[in-house]
RNA sequence: GGCCGAAUGGUCUAGUGGUAUGAUACUCGCUUUGGGUGCGAGUGGUCCCGGGUUCGAUUCCCGGUUCGGCCCCCA
């Protein structure tokens, strides 16, 4: 991609609307632009990151066993009168009215959908358990949206929804998706620590909250100090072994949100506490027949009884991870995207595109690192140095290839690691080299 | 739903009961060419919207909208 023909409209200075950092730099860096309070059109550069957070997502669900399917934005109220949260949910839920006087709603969630489309479609017990989930928008009405995408109206979010005949086997559905949920956040960069949360309006008794630790957090947490240290990554666990045990791992020791800390434990803890701030980045449920019972999903058991399933739900917000990893990953230049979501591998300077070798040599390696596969984009503009230097480091794409006149002559370019700050003089062959592995 | 504050070119701002300051941005020219270069010229504002007070409101008052800070809620 040539910069000098991409949209990516950077800013110079912080727009005064924004105030936390992950807002501030997705407006400054041309991701995102604000369309009315809590809802965002994405631009080309967002557009790229959210698709690929949504792919790693998506990736680690298909693995765990989860059949993607898509419900709409737009829902019914009926099925939300059946299962009394019309009332419930109160203003947050954005109610539209169709021409025929109908009562819909633009969905916050999923939970009766799906429960309805499986009520209508499963009979037995046979076909138990089933993992269903989608990544669509939704909507809530927040009364003060705010932190740009980590707290809009609108969002991308993945739900899941398991469906089981009993408990026990509801929660070996509830087990996997805590292990995916860790997976995946290793997948993207980051270390999320999971921790017993409140059920919320969705209900139920079992649920975890999963949290990154960043400083502009929105809620104080504590944990045990061995959570900063643990590997979570779950790399090497296998969905079909008895997860029991590994989740005993990552919950034994204390961790909790705002809410739920316990200053009697804490105090117990002493030393190992651990204090910070926490982004929500995924939240899991287990509620059993809440919505089965009053929506009509159950089957036929083993001896021909009717049975009311049992059921979880598990969401990440895809849409707020963006801004999360940016809280937990940048400095005081931009963005420090990790290699697994960067909108591009490297960044490609031409210093001076006047300078006929200095363009030779761009293009060249524009060509090489294009036809490698290698997401490349490459600052062919007519602009200062200083300005692309800038923009760059704003962008926050894990390597800088900087090529300039001055280096040409020697036969040397610049390698830049954003992440490390790095830098080293090397031929253009050996930078080449190294960003192709 | 409750409390508090704010709103002035694209962006960041000064200021004012008599239509507005500076910077940045953008365009053109020259300059410069390795960390937002320098100089000159130009472009760009129903001073958030509606109502009220006033001869006159961007300024004062009321309401709304949007933005921000708390409570609440939350992926």
């Amino acid at each position: 991609m040539r910069l000098s023909k991409y949209f990516l409209p950077t800013l110079k200075e912080n727009p005064g609307e924004a105030q936390v950092i992950s807002h501030r730099l997705m407006l400054r860096a041309g991701m995102i632009r604000q369309s009315s309070a809590g809802i965002y059109s994405w631009l080309p550069l967002g557009l790229r990151v959210l698709k690929k957070i949504e792919a790693i997502v998506r990736e680690e669900q298909n693995s765990m066993g989860n059949q993607e399917i898509l419900m709409p934005t737009i829902q019914p109220a009926d099925i939300w009168r059946k299962s009394g949260r019309y009332d419930d949910y109160g203003p947050e839920m954005l109610r539209i009215i169709d021409r025929h006087e109908r009562d819909m709603l633009y969905g916050p969630t999923n939970e009766e959908l799906v429960t309805e489309i499986f009520a209508n479609s499963i009979r037995s017990y046979k076909d138990l358990p089933q993992l269903l989930y989608h990544i669509q928008w939704k909507f809530r009405d927040e009364i003060r949206p705010r932190f740009g995408v980590m707290r809009g109206r609108e969002f991308l979010m993945k739900d899941a929804y398991s469906f089981d005949i009993n408990s026990e086997e509801a929660r070996c559905s509830y087990n996997k998706y805590f292990i995916a949920y860790l997976k995946t956040y290793a997948s993207l960069g980051l270390k999320a620590i999971p921790m017993t949360a409140d059920t919320g309006p969705i209900g139920g008794n079992m649920s975890h909250e999963f949290l990154i630790i960043a400083d502009t957090g929105e809620s104080e947490i504590a944990c045990h100090r061995q959570y900063l240290e643990m590997d979570l990554s779950c790399q090497d666990i296998d969905y079909n072994q008895d997860l029991q045990p590994v989740i005993h791992r990552y919950t034994e020791k204390y961790a909790a949100t705002d809410d739920k800390r316990d200053p009697a434990i804490e105090k117990a803890l002493g030393d190992d506490v651990r204090t910070a701030r926490g982004i929500e980045v995924g939240h899991i449920f287990y509620f059993g027949t809440k919505y089965s019972e009053k929506l009509g999903a159950k089957v036929s058991g083993p001896k021909g009884e009717e049975i009311a399933v049992e059921m979880g739900s598990y969401g990440i917000g895809v849409s707020r991870l963006v801004g999360a990893i940016i809280e937990a990953s940048h400095d005081d230049k931009g963005i420090i995207w990790p290699k697994a979501v960067a909108p591009f591998k490297v960044g490609l300077i031409n210093l001076n595109i006047s300078d006929r070798d200095c363009t030779v040599a761009c293009e060249k390696a524009y060509n090489d690192l294009d036809c490698a596969g290698i997401e490349v984009i490459y600052d062919d503009r007519e602009a200062r140095p200083g300005a692309k230097f800038a923009d760059m480091d704003l962008i926050g794409l894990p390597w800088q290839l900087i090529v300039g006149p001055r280096g040409i002559k020697t036969g040397s370019v610049e390698l830049k690691n954003r992440i490390s700050g790095e830098r080293e003089e090397i031929s253009m062959e050996s930078a080449l080299t190294r960003l192709l592995d």
